[in-house]
DNA sequence: CGTGAATTTGACTGACATCAACTCAGGTGG
DNA sequence: CCACCTGAGTTGATGTCAGTCAAATTCACG
């Protein structure tokens, strides 16, 4: 289940028809790219099974990852404007994507309305969370954003009802900084704090949240200290 | 004119079939909102005259302002998905937009494929721009910042066919400074020592790029010094 | 086990924020 | 006509958060 057929209101019927679109499946080992900067565009790919990143660099080499994708997500939606990929997309850990062939999709979308207003959905979903990272870049200072990262990757568990409170960070200390804008030293000092305050348990890549609610105040601007 | 009609490869009746779903045009005065936060969303805005801004605002109050807005823009993009408008849409000086029912545009879009792609192609650039925002704000320093800002600005102009070399900032110093993640003091100090480089000439608001292969170096990360 | 990568920790630095005083432009009313 | 006021913008002095650099430690994996 990805994205595209969750929560739509969907008939049997209609959810066929969307299952016979989904093209092959595609397997991406760790550190593989699923798609490179500038390839062209022809499809989505939702996350079946593991981890994504995507990422720009800019022709020095400053990189920005620009996300991380679980299982449930749907990738290559920043194509669709400009005909060719604008970063790049690697696996965290070997995955598997299916590929849906934005052609075919499009003719879907014309045939089901409830599926043109969920996909409409999903676009404009990516949308709000880019500017939430905006306003996390702009405005929080260092606590606040790991903060703020910890408490969305739970809510996304959440939403897929699994453990939300436990979890793997699926990326290196390195991504996660770079992702807020850190570095990895910094993000190196915050865990064991967060530890030391009794907000978290750290057990190398492995996170459990001791105090949600003090984790989301402090997330939602409860002045940093 | 604006987004939604300009480079599709509509025919003359489709073009006429969009105009009709586009519904009254409202005026917003300088300072004036077009729509709120948690404002539910009907509708979408093509601007046709004037300048907005887009932010939202943290429960402490630290604001994000997330995009500036200008005539041929489309606003309310970031709505469809939760069906509440998730930040503050506020004219910078005297505009008029023209409001664009969603439920409308769903009808159309099914019967006209080519407005269908168009529209999935500004949405997808939305995302796009916001990830150059967020790759602005995870990896630039202040200088290289304000100049991508600059050739950003210059870029739209120059698109909309309109002096790309000279224009006029229609936001303060303070609004300029909070997009980018800085101070007014920041952008205050950037205009001079810019200017001392020989790369702007600066009247108030009104700006002249005297050396735009310079500006777009430095925004591109030819090491800012 | 051993080797290289990832992470942690510490000392130092610097870019930008903060605070505060000052200037300037534009509008208003006496 | 000009004195005054207000908000925007500038400039300078100082502080601080997170970056940089470097070394130590732990981890992952063959």
């Amino acid at each position: 289940m990805h994205q595209l057929c969750l929560p739509t209101g969907l008939t049997a019927d209609e959810m066929e028809r969307l299952d016979r679109i989904i093209g092959r499946r595609r397997t991406v080992l760790r550190g593989e790219a699923l798609y490179r900067l500038d390839a062209p565009f022809h499809s989505l790919y939702a996350v079946r099974l593991g981890y994504f990143k995507t990422y720009q660099a800019d022709r020095h080499g400053a990189v920005q990852i620009t996300g991380f994708q679980m299982a449930g997500d749907l990738l290559g939606l920043d194509a669709i404007g400009a005909g060719r990929h604008p970063c790049d997309a690697v696996a965290l850990e070997d995955s598997e994507v299916c590929e849906i062939a934005y052609a075919s999709l499009q003719q879907l979308l014309i045939a089901m309305p409830a599926l043109l207003r969920h996909f409409h959905r999903v676009m404009s979903g990516e949308i709000m969370r880019e500017q939430s990272v905006m306003q996390l870049l702009g405005t929080m200072q260092a606590p606040q954003r790991f903060a703020a990262f910890l408490v969305n990757l739970s809510a996304r568990y959440e939403a897929r009802g699994m453990a939300s409170q436990q979890f793997r960070l699926h990326m290196s200390r390195e991504e996660i900084g770079n992702y807020l804008g850190l570095t990895i030293e910094s993000i190196s000092r915050l865990l064991p704090r967060f530890k030391r305050e009794g907000l978290l348990r750290i057990d190398n890549r492995d996170i459990e949240i001791l105090d949600p609610a003090r984790l989301k105040a402090l997330a939602a601007g409860a002045i940093a200290r």
